[in-house]
RNA sequence: GGUGGGAUGUCCGAGUGGCUAAAGGAGGCAGACUGUAAAUCUGCUCGCGCAAGCGUACGUAGGUUCGAAUCCUACUCCCACCA
């Protein structure tokens, strides 16, 4: 790919703050780049795809990338943007996690690219034997209190109820001294992330200025917004997650094709690789017919095909046009299977439905689509309630055997998209 | 170490002896409208129950009382000010 990535950043409108002079750099040299993951659950969220895609873009134009898992910090908490002092993970745990991250950051980065491969490092590798007093003396010695106390995300805990404890309180040196160790193993000049991690790239560049007397840079992403105000990534199911274990194909592509109008255009910058004309094009569409949802459309086949591949879009795809077109009548059991292969699903001991058949609102518990009895009535009494997609009134009634697609399967549906398939299985 | 303040449902936050399963807000769920959008309007929002009602719940453990989120005692944790 030609040209200068920042501008790519630039016009993407990824680009929140960048240190002088990262232009240039960019410009005439290849350089090395890394962001920083944190090992906090088995599995990124959508969150995470941002800074996943700022790496792979860095690879396409020819610079080299690393994913720094956090082995060793993620066993501390980075207190930037967290308003409470974190829990802290089981060394186990963290180190699970990091096999789930690093399998996930494949999809993206190219490990085998000849020239200019992708890394991925785990700093547990040199924080992990790090000796306290060494550490004081070599990098502590570099920071004066009086500077972290400045750094927003210090000052924002400092003045909260709360507090930050001294283990957060370090975490901005030991991100700085990772930064520091890649640039002496790896020539590493770049750190990257979102816009709450510049004062601890900042740290980072100025501890290597002083250690080993080199110029690195910075450059942040900014926070990932949503117009109506909620956070980004989180749907009525919870966090988004790139793990299909987690967050089914469907579901992922179901998040995606949700997008307000307000927000399609910014998610198409940021996460597809659609050109400028490309995403231009859609955002004629959104303005002239909303209604038909072409750049969600898009949005939702770019991310959940760079994912999770073509074949799940596909089923996902499928799944939709039949669960929104409505009827189900005229499908097989077999095509609901692979329809539904991803919608959450029960089985219920055809036993359990036979003759008198089971209560609606036990079904409903039973299968999780409500969490109470109680909750299920309300559903009913509310409309809320669909078998095989006719709505279900009957707060009373039963379901049977007779009442499944070929005996097989009953579609149960909470409201307009909450979809749950119920299996009708041996005793 | 001293003094004072606090801990309430998913969250915030009222509530100082019965009318409190606990005001109000946020969030969540559902309905209408629509485009599987946004905004708006409506209903619901501890569990069991058709219901009456029962059970559980206001930091923890006890106590006073016919009756406690509300009073008393001890404990735990948090905050503020002082040293």
């Amino acid at each position: 790919m030609q040209g200068n990535i920042y501008d790519e950043f630039e016009w993407r409108g990824l680009l929140y703050d960048a240190t002088p002079d990262l232009k240039d750099l960019l410009a005439t040299e290849r350089v090395t780049a890394y962001i920083g993951f944190d090992p906090t659950a088995a599995s990124l969220h959508v969150g995470s795809l941002l800074p996943i895609m700022g790496l792979a873009r860095m690879q396409r134009f020819g610079h080299t990338p690393i994913a720094l898992v956090g082995g060793g910090t993620g066993l501390i908490g980075d207190p930037s943007g967290k308003t409470a002092e974190r829990q802290l993970l089981t060394k186990e745990k963290v180190a699970e996690n990091i096999e789930g991250i690093r399998a996930q950051l494949s999809h993206f980065l190219d490990f085998e690219r000849a020239g200019n491969p992708a890394r991925i490092e785990n700093n547990h590798d040199w924080l992990g034997s790090l000796q306290l007093i060494d550490f004081l003396r070599d990098t502590g010695k570099h920071f004066t209190v009086n500077y972290m106390l400045s750094k927003e995300s210090v000052k924002r805990r400092i003045e909260s109820e709360d507090g930050i404890s001294y283990t957060e309180f370090t975490y901005m040196m030991l991100q700085a001294y990772d930064f520091l160790e890649l640039n002496r193993r790896a020539d590493c000049v770049l750190q990257m992330g979102g816009s709450d991690q510049w004062g601890n790239i900042l740290a980072g560049t100025d501890l290597i200025r002083r250690v080993n007397g080199k110029r690195a840079h910075g450059l942040v992403f900014p926070l990932v917004t949503n117009a109506s105000g909620t956070k980004f990534g989180k749907t009525e199911a919870g966090n988004v997650w790139l793990d299909p274990e987690l967050t089914s194909p469907y579901k992922f592509y179901q998040f995606w094709l949700n997008t307000d109008d307000r927000d399609v255009v910014h998610y198409l910058k940021s996460f597809t690789w659609l050109d400028r004309a490309a995403i231009e094009g859609l955002e004629q569409s959104v303005a002239d017919n909303p209604g038909a949802r072409e750049a969600q459309r898009t949005l939702a086949r770019e991310v959940t095909t760079m994912l999770h591949g073509q074949s799940e879009l596909d089923k996902a795809e499928q799944a939709a046009k039949v669960l929104f077109g409505g009827a189900l009548d005229n499908l097989s059991v077999k095509d609901l299977a692979d329809i539904f292969e991803d919608v959450p699903s029960t089985i219920i001991p055809r036993g359990d439905l036979s003759g008198e058949g089971l209560g609606v609102l036990e079904l409903c518990t039973r299968t999780g689509i409500t969490a109470s009895n109680g909750e299920a009535r309300r559903l009913i009494r509310q409309g809320g309630l669909f078998v095989n997609n006719d709505r279900y009134s009957d707060e009373s009634g039963r379901i049977t055997t007779e009442m499944g697609i070929e005996g097989e399967l009953l579609v149960l549906r909470k409201g307009k998209k909450s979809y749950h398939l119920v299996q009708i299985g041996q005793d």
